[in-house]
RNA sequence: GCGGAAGUAGCUCAGUUGAUAGAGCAUCAGCCUUCCAAGCUGAGGGUCGCGAGUUUGAGCCUCGUCUUCCGCUCCA
């Protein structure tokens, strides 16, 4: 079987067992959006908690908030996404191809640079030794021709991105004569813009309404509230806080089932360093967070760090942790280092002073941060595509399992009488009553005992517990592995005990070096 | 957004040259009582993605539209 295969049928098993249904289905669904069903968001809370968990618990140093998702436009200005995610973006009607406009007219720009290093390099040959490259920059009317038309066009591009001139921009590349590099063409489309930013309005229009934006990260809602933590809590650096919360982007292509979509859901912790210490905590922070990745067992080799060569604005060093999905190697979870960036901003907007008074130094500064931040949906499509197993089994035939680590199922245990009467179904009624305030149980008394196995090995139910007739006379009952399909006769009193052992989270805090 | 393919029951699919929609599995009820999916009986469930058009008549032909998949593109 395909990867190609195995994703698609990953897809479908996540439909038909509800973990993941398509957005409003009954009206033809909306284009990547998706709902989370009855187990999706099990599974969904399990990871969440581990996450959350893995933070505020078990460092001291962490506290949590849930910041709201409208904020006030001007934190978009200072964060940069105003600027950074507009951009305006033309198709060349030849090769079908999309460009964002200012990069095109920037490797023409850098094509002009070319141009001049070519025309140094003839005059160095022509002249020899006594070449003086700065008098020959300064001089040659060929060089100073170009390096003037190229000035001019950045300050053309430049203008027009500040004032937003699309039509502008499409003219510099036309006066430029820039061509696609795929056609050969100048056949260009007009510059159209697409802002990543979802946008709506507070207040009713009669009283004038204001454009806001649905947050495209959740970190800015930690940033805005940095003196509030800090000085509340008492918190003194490093320390971090930590969120869990929705986000929205609108994509030009959202794909992949869910692991790109318009609306998601990050967790972030964002952690504030001394300046100068930034890159300490960020190979920290590596570390921690692909422990935290490696502890669910789906195979060390299954992740690998992926640093970016082109470091967005706000950073000085970035890296990706990249799991092997059904698709490639794909991005989980960005480890990044922000600078000060985003407290300086927001302390330059809003003129109010975000500092740190250190008591050791006794100095005051502009914390750095070291940014850790999660998909949640894509972890959920991490862990979802790592469970998925077809298996032959003994007797030659096929089973689906969902290879859970038992922690994250969204079912614990399944409680099974073998038949339906002689007062089983009664006592596994009673098994229910007392495990139910501590796991998520099913029960199931329809069908033969192997097909209702197979129906919790579909969804991950890392527990079969089967109360038989033998269950009455001596209260033991068979408990079943899903992983191993081996049973063993305990006694009902020992149920809890056994089952915490097996889905308690501390075995996997365990393996996270903190 | 462009190109290609597809959309019929919860799932997998059949449906001939256009003539009142089918199967298997699944679901539900009853019987049977059995530790690794297939026993028996019965029942429910689809305006064939949606909207127009052609036609006496459209699941089937035409156009539009939506959605999904693959490729390109994009990606903090």
């Amino acid at each position: 079987m395909t990867q190609e295969e195995l994703f698609k049928k990953l897809v479908a098993h996540s439909k038909e067992y509800g973990f993941i249904f398509p957005s409003s289905e009954i009206y033809d669904g909306l284009s990547a959006v998706y709902d989370y069903g009855q187990l999706g968001v099990e599974l969904k809370n399990n990871i969440k908690r581990y996450w959350w968990d893995s933070m505020v618990k078990l460092h001291m140093n962490i506290v949590g908030i849930d910041a709201a998702i409208f904020m006030h436009p001007k934190t978009w200005e200072a964060s940069g996404h105003v600027s950074a995610f507009n951009d305006p973006l033309i198709d060349n009607r030849d090769s079908k191809k999309r460009y964002r406009a200012d990069v095109l007219i920037e490797d023409w720009l850098a094509k002009q640079d070319e141009k001049i290093q070519k025309e140094v390099d003839k005059a160095r040959k022509r002249f020899g030794e006594s070449f003086d490259e700065a008098q020959y920059r300064s001089t040659s009317p060929r060089v100073l021709e170009i390096a003037a038309k190229r000035d001019a066009i950045h300050k053309r591009m430049a203008d027009a991105m500040n004032a937003n001139d699309l039509n502008e921009l499409r003219q510099i590349i036309l006066d430029c004569e820039i061509v696609c590099p795929i056609s050969g063409t100048k056949n260009w489309t007009e510059v159209r813009q697409f802002n990543l930013m979802f946008e709506t309005k507070l207040g009713s229009v009669a009283e004038g309404a204001n454009t806001i934006y649905l947050r495209p990260e959740t970190a800015q809602g930690i940033f805005v509230n940095f003196l509030n933590v800090q000085k509340t809590g008492r918190m003194k650096i490093p320390f971090g806080i930590a969120q869990i919360g929705k986000a929205f982007r609108n994509e030009i292509v959202a794909r992949q089932f869910i692991f790109r979509m318009r609306e998601f859901e990050q967790m972030e912790m964002q952690f504030f360093v001394k300046p100068g210490e930034e890159m300490k905590w960020w190979n920290k922070w590596k570390q921690t967070r692909m422990s935290w990745h490696r502890a669910l067992g789906f195979g060390d080799d299954q992740y690998h760090f992926h640093d970016h060569e082109k470091l967005a604005h706000y950073a000085n060093a970035a890296t990706d942790i990249e799991y092997n999905f059904p698709f490639g190697f794909k991005e989980v979870e960005g480890i990044h280092s922000r600078t000060d960036f985003d407290l300086g901003n927001h302390q330059k907007f809003s003129g109010k002073k975000i500092q740190y008074f250190d008591p050791e130094s006794g100095e005051s500064y502009v914390p750095y941060v070291v940014e850790t931040s999660i998909g949640v949906d894509r972890m959920v499509l991490q862990v979802l595509s790592a469970a998925f197993h077809e298996e032959k089994m003994e007797n030659g035939e096929e089973r689906v399992v969902m290879h859970f680590p038992s922690a994250l199922a969204p079912i614990k245990v399944a409680i099974l009488p073998l038949v339906k009467k002689d007062g089983l179904p009664e006592l596994a009624r009673t098994i229910i009553d007392d495990l139910k305030f501590d796991y998520t149980l099913q029960y199931d008394e329809k069908d033969s005992i192997g097909k209702r196995y197979r129906r919790q090995d579909a969804i991950g139910t890392p527990f079969c517990v089967t109360v038989d007739h033998q269950s009455l006379e001596d209260k033991t009952v068979t408990i079943r592995h899903r992983d191993t399909m081996a049973q063993e006769r305990v006694p009902i009193a020992d149920l809890h005990r056994l089952i915490e052992e097996e889905v308690s989270m501390r075995k996997l805090f365990a393996k996270i070096e903190l």
